[in-house]
DNA sequence: GCCAACGTTGGC
DNA sequence: GCCAACGTTGGC
């Protein structure tokens, strides 16, 4: 039987790498690079797996916002930007045997019709149990079906995509 | 650009 | 293993 999706809100700075950005790669599809947090780390490396959806949100903006959906093409691996001496990711602790980092693959999917901010985020009552407003540091965070759901429907997504 | 929250580091 | 100092995140 096969593993039941889940899902996944993954942070980016858009001025560092943004949905537009994703969709205009070859494949339209990325490395999540750069994840340099263990809880964070460890749900790349445990948790997330192919075919699971991801909210693609833009962080450190005047207006934050969940802008769209990717979908994860691949399990984790070693994240290299980390052994790349020339990276602003580089971490000179880590050996092609000790990878201590990893990242997975995402592919664009679409942008949201109208982007879904914090703000209403948090003035929606079913989001209200969203991690983003608890624990707002953390740059790959689980979701729910259900808040899954609510944010693709604000978003004028139907379900099902 | 400020700064609160929070994760990490390292001396002890 | 405690905890102060420090660095980073990210909303505002």
């Amino acid at each position: 039987m096969p593993r039941k999706r889940r899902y996944w809100l993954f942070k980016s700075e858009p001025s560092c790498f943004s949905i537009d950005d994703l969709e205009g790669r070859p494949d339209r599809t990325e490395p999540w690079d750069g994840v340099r947090n263990y809880q964070a780390r460890n749900l790349l490396r445990d948790e997330v797996a192919e075919g699971d959806g991801v909210l693609f949100y833009h962080s450190n903006i005047p207006r934050p916002c969940v802008v769209g959906i990717a979908e994860v093409v691949g399990g984790a691996y070693p994240d290299r930007t980390a052994l790349d001496p020339r990276s602003k990711h580089f971490d000179p602790r880590c050996a092609p045997d000790n990878p201590i980092w990893y990242m997975v693959d995402v592919r664009f999917v679409r942008r949201f019709l109208r982007e879904i901010t914090l703000e209403e985020i948090r003035a929606t009552p079913s989001l209200a149990g969203m991690e983003l407003l608890r624990r707002s540091r953390l740059s790959i965070q689980p979701v729910s079906d259900s808040e899954w759901e609510t944010i693709l429907h604000l978003g004028g997504v139907d379900k099902g995509e």
